[in-house]
RNA sequence: CGGGGUGUGGCGCAGUCCGGUAGCGCAGGGCGUUUGGGACGCCAAGGUCGCAGGUUCGAAUCCUGCCACCCCGACCA
């Protein structure tokens, strides 16, 4: 391609709009262009970038047996009546009415589709197992969508669904596609890593997601150096300390705690680790009445734990401040189990606690030398906090860290939850009728481009790994429009670039060497030759990587071929 | 949906407090000089100051209402 004959549009600014680093490179590099909030034109750098994931996921897709189709953006409610969801999903689904006032939606996902597919096409135990796949546009009416096309509201997703005649076969292609998913991710030139997932709303049992590892991540993630242990941190758990409660060597005592609201108050206060102060959180319980949960005061509270607390309310929420002080007589910040008449839960870690500090439920005052089954009655006890670097790994085999992920990838199994509401029967070799086991399995394709950048950069701009680099190699003349020569080389090396079919971008801009070198290394190109005047003197070319620190020269009779090595080989 | 913030030319911003009819940098156009790290000079062009009402002789500026967008919390690929 030569960039006369494409269309680069570049900003020295990144519109205030771009918070992390892989949305306002996107924008200054024009890959994508904002229409309205979390909805993107890709333009035609930026399409080259998402082709290149697409096809990776599709090769690798195919490799593992899926099959592809492509289902309809648009779906009538009747479907999702027929599993429940046009109710369930909330405000979420982008609900649409057609001229008759019929209900119809935008798919936000296709287990309703699929579902209607095969069970209008699938009748024998012949027929199975099945996975299909598509690479489409979905949308979803985001809370709040942010950070550019990491979180739009309209997205490509891969999503594919598996059908079987039993689990132990939705079994086989879970771990099937997991290895395929390792594979894509592995082929996109990504840093990822396999986690235990919460099933949360889609339901079923088994669950993993795939995470793009990278600071700015928005999920946390734990694994175990020690054995392939990995978790999302919503779901690690927490195993119960192995050392059994001390005694209480201290007594309880009423201390005066003016202003102290926090943790960090408290210990700047009194002087004390936060380790030997437990922190009181209060939300709703299934009664509505009160519930006081309890973590150790440097341990966070959990809430997808606590959602699974047969005596809290569905969804969990926090106590208003009015009913904690009808049930406490104090307020947030001087709250304990001590007086307390209601239910009180407390985390793991706590139990294992003498001594320790906490409120009084009095304002401006807490209790030192607070002890269990002394100072107030034994609590329940629950898994409600998040694990932290150092905690044992729930595998038993060594210690947790700690690491932030962004979401690209997520399997499910999803069992029959759908196939029961959809019908997705067949018939077994005894000619009996059985219900369809489910599994379904999502990329998020426009996603990984931004995860990809965000994994990838440097102060001049994207990195792109090789396999989804919008162009191969950039040649970037100096002189283009001046020097014949410069041109019949710069023209010859493109032509035999692209004769091996590498993707090649010639710089024929009538442009300032270094308008064009910043260019070039924004939108990411991994590889840079520089042909001018000077060098071809010495029959030299200069070459340089993305990632390299210095250029260096190259004998312009051996271009074609050191270059291709170093196209296909890094 | 709650909390915070911003809307001024394609992008980044100043001007708003203290009303007097819009300015800077970048990008884009023309001409000239330049050409190995985002050049320089000159010239020209480009704005319903988010929208609607109000106050006023006069509103980007003050008042009211609305809209859009961004950021912080419950969602998810």
């Amino acid at each position: 391609m030569r960039v006369s004959q494409f269309f680069i549009s570049t900003l020295k600014e990144a519109p205030s709009e771009a918070e992390v680093i892989s949305h306002q490179l996107m924008l200054r590099g024009g890959l994508i262009k904002r229409l309205t909030s979390g909805v993107y034109t890709w333009m035609p750098l930026g399409l080259r970038v998402l082709r290149k994931v697409e096809n990776i996921i599709r090769e690798e897709m195919n490799r593992g047996g899926a099959i592809e189709l492509l289902m309809p953006a648009v779906q009538p409610a009747e479907l999702w009546h027929e599993s429940t969801r046009w109710e369930q999903y909330g405000p979420e689904l982008l609900r649409i009415k057609d001229r008759h006032q019929r209900d119809f939606c935008f798919g936000p996902t296709h287990e309703e589709v699929v579902s209607d597919v095969v069970r209008r096409e699938v009748k024998s135990y012949r027929q199975l197992p099945l996975n299909f796949y598509q690479i489409q546009t979905k949308f979803r009416d985001e809370i709040r969508p942010r950070f550019g096309v990491m979180r739009g509201r309209e997205f490509i997703m891969k999503d594919a669904y598996s059908f079987h005649v039993n689990y132990d076969d939705l079994l086989r292609e879970y771990r099937n596609m997991h290895d395929t998913y390792s594979r894509i991710f592995t082929r996109l030139g990504l840093k990822f890593r396999a986690v235990a997932a919460d099933t949360g709303s889609i339901g079923g049992t088994g669950s993993h997601e795939f995470h793009v590892l990278a600071d700015s991540g928005e999920d946390a993630i734990t694994y175990c150096p020690q054995s392939d242990y990995a978790a999302n941190v919503e779901l690690a758990e927490a195993v119960a300390p192995a050392a059994t409660r001390p005694a209480p060597t201290l007594p309880l005592k009423k201390v005066h705690t003016p202003g102290v609201k926090t943790i960090a108050e408290l210990c700047a206060f009194l002087k004390v680790p936060a380790q030997h102060t437990v922190k009181a959180v209060v939300v709703d319980g299934a009664d509505s009445k009160p519930v006081l949960l309890l973590v150790r005061g440097d341990h966070e509270l959990n809430m997808i734990k606590a959602g699974k607390l047969a005596q809290l309310k569905q969804p969990v929420t926090f106590s208003s401040v009015e009913s904690i002080r009808a049930a406490f007589g104090a307020d947030p910040g001087s709250l304990g189990p001590a007086g307390f008449k209601g239910t009180v839960i407390a985390d793991r870690a706590v139990m294992a606690m003498a001594d320790f500090v906490i409120g009084a439920n009095a304002n401006d005052h807490h209790y030192t030398g607070a002890n269990i089954g002394r100072d107030f009655a034994e609590p329940a006890v629950a898994d409600i906090r998040n694990v932290v670097t150092g905690d044992p790994s729930p595998d038993g085999k060594g210690t947790l860290e700690l690491c932030r992920g962004i979401e690209v990838g997520h399997i499910f199994q999803l069992r029959t939850k759908y196939s029961e509401a959809l019908k997705l029967g067949f018939l077994d070799e005894s000619g009996k009728t059985q219900i369809m086991e489910m599994g379904c399995y999502g990329i998020g394709v426009t996603r990984i481009v931004a995860a990809a950048i965000e994994q990838n950069h440097d102060e001049r701009g994207i990195m792109f790994p090789r396999a989804i680099a919008p162009f191969d190699v950039a040649i970037v003349p100096i002189g283009y429009h001046k020097s014949a020569a410069v041109k019949a080389a710069a023209d010859q090396l493109y032509a035999e670039l692209q004769a091996e079919g590498i993707d090649v971008l010639l710089d024929n801009r009538d442009e300032r060497p270094g308008a064009m070198f910043a260019d070039m290394e924004l939108i990411g190109v991994p590889h840079r030759v520089v042909i001018g005047d000077r060098g071809l003197k010495e029959g030299q070319i200069e070459y340089k990587g993305r990632r390299d620190a210095e250029p260096r020269n190259l004998p312009l009779n051996e271009a074609k071929t050191s270059i291709k090595s170093m196209v296909c080989g890094g």
